[in-house]
DNA sequence: AAGTAATCGAGACGGTACGTCTAGTCTTGAA
DNA sequence: TTCAAGACTAGACGTACCGTCTCGATTACTT
């Protein structure tokens, strides 16, 4: 009697830590993120919409914040990771279009912005952001800034983290005021703060 | 204006609202922010630390967003008000500098950086935010910078609007990530995305 | 523009306690004893049935013993006080059909049953049910008994408490096992254990 | 009977029921019991303290309450068994005296005073005391008193189960509530309710 | 000797209630 | 009309157990 490869349905749990409550809870914390805002964020929705005991979520996660940064971590680093590749100022560009759309469009770009903000009311958070989050892709942005300017194609005035927030900063903040994100933007703050090498003897004045 | 007779203590209400106790909020607002942070500024907490009835606050403000508010618009006109006598590219960016300072030192700062924050969690404040704070602001600066462009002072290749968010955006985002705000930040920004009059036909580059 | 004495509907407490939410949570709490057996009785159904905050029952009652005390009181000074008028051996043994009578059909004789039960569980509730119910009974029986004994109309071989513990025991014993209470027990009881003057020169052998 | 090399600590589960967790069980419901009252005898409690797994509790007792049913009834049959000899009313007396010093001493004793209790909250408690403790004792008690009568030896003026409730109940609510259980009661509810051979025709009043 | 079956400790799972906390509404009584 | 005080409904918090389940290791009976 082979078992034909039915489908088992509900694997049931047991003993090792069951992925699909994982998945619904990041799921369910991305949803409600998104429908509800901040404030329907709250561990006893997440179970609710999740299907999934409250002591689950508490079991594996200290805080809301970390299933928020778990989901985050996971969706950015597939939607717009840092180029490793090429380092060129169009390369860094396109690299800010896809944060830019990110930011706007993505669910888990509002949950970036979500942590920014509730790293203002916890200084835990702010930590715990900056060590799974902002820190790890800074050093990468930095060493992307810095091949491209040790292969001459970008030449910033100021240090590369510097560089990278001066970049990064006015998207970020015109994300968290409601502003659209026009190319324009990541195109004239490429061109004026990194200035790359062939547009560097023709200033738009001409 | 004669001080009569020493105060008496508490001059308990009456039927006219009562001033005192309007202060005693505020500054209870402020110094919970400062003291215990965001987390720590419930109504509950702010009534008890200003020897207020829960029912006083709420009668005279909406939510505790409105209190911040008052204190932020406050503050802020006093201290680094937008320059309104001499367009150039100087003045702005001691505007940005004394922006930088503010949200770096004073208290009121961190008030912004909070409702900045909470405008991420609840539509309504932003809308408030937008309204009572940034949207003011933002009328002043726009009108500076365009006096600068007409008098020839700079010549940003941004719309007003977006070349404004892109000096200030550095500036809040770094704030937020708890960076440090070097005056380079700003004497860069200004340099490259205004390009002044006194710097424009010298590129660095040479 | 006179209100014509319209029923105003929902008074909304305010200042002081609320006597309606008071009463609905001791009904609350008995017909669900009555309905759904002590494991039915918790304060969140309670709460939810009395249709009442959970805070509003924490504020006034320190766990749900006391509110089965409250009712317990109330009820049974109602329904079989101790009688203080006429001392006799048929005033006795009336007090005792009362009593079975409430064990086996009051619902707040299930009460009783269920703080004894409780007592065993938790030496606080054993320490509460002494406090406010059993020993102000038992002063008071203790003294009918006093009574009688003195005024020549009965003469138990034991002390006092230990004579109405042989009297009550019974009851409550068979109450507590489920088993119907008979009026012959009584009758028995009194007859055997207090040896009433009408018949101590006539013992039932005859 | 040579203990044949020191025990080997813990042999292992295997195929067959595991005595040692049998009897862990069993103890450690005794001793939370009586360390931390019946509020502290948890499953899981007894699981931690046996260092059991819950599941082996569940596989071989439907409830906690057969748990400790199972410790009653090995206890109560070895500690004061129903006397079967001699249906006089001293060994009925003497009965009385072990069932009260089994209440009061016993640590078995506390198992039977919870069980009661716990019965009033759970009817399935009831129906299990009921069939696995208190029916089968009753009925052995019950033929022990109609020996007894038809012997002569006592005459009641109850029916036989009226009667033995009349001579336990006192016993047992006084556990219940925390009063001594002096000779003098159950000499008394012998003397005064059986009515012995000896005692009947010089009734105390002479 | 290999396979089958039942045992065990461990512990994850969906649930329910706990007792605490804060929000925001409402009412009283004094000034 | 204002205020302090504080009771009220509502609902999230994080914890403790419940009873069910699955796992992997450990025996003992089969064959």
């Amino acid at each position: 009697m082979p078992a034909t490869s039915s489908q088992p349905r509900r694997q049931r749990s047991g003993n090792r830590r069951d992925e699909a409550a994982r998945l619904a809870v990041l799921h369910a914390a991305d949803d409600l993120l998104a429908e509800h805002g901040f404030g329907g964020l709250t561990i006893e929705a997440i179970a609710r919409r999740a299907g999934v005991a409250k002591q689950t979520i508490y079991r594996w996660w200290p805080s809301k914040v970390e299933i928020l940064l778990d989901a985050l971590v996971e969706d950015s680093d597939k939607r717009f990771p840092v180029p490793t590749a090429e380092p060129t100022a169009a390369s860094i560009r396109d690299y800010l279009y896809a944060f830019a759309n990110f930011l706007a469009t993505d669910p888990a770009g509002k949950i970036l912005l979500a942590l920014i903000a509730e790293a203002q009311h916890h200084a835990d958070t702010a930590e715990r952001l900056h060590k799974r989050y902002l820190d790890p892709r800074r050093a990468q942005e930095r060493e992307l800034l810095a091949r491209a300017v040790s292969a001459g194609e970008v030449s910033p005035a100021l240090d590369p983290d510097t560089a990278m927030d001066a970049l990064v900063g006015p998207i970020v903040y015109r994300a968290l005021t409601g502003a659209p994100l026009p190319r324009e933007l990541a195109d004239t703050l490429v061109r004026d703060l990194l200035k790359p090498r062939s547009t560097r003897q023709q200033p738009e004045a001409g």
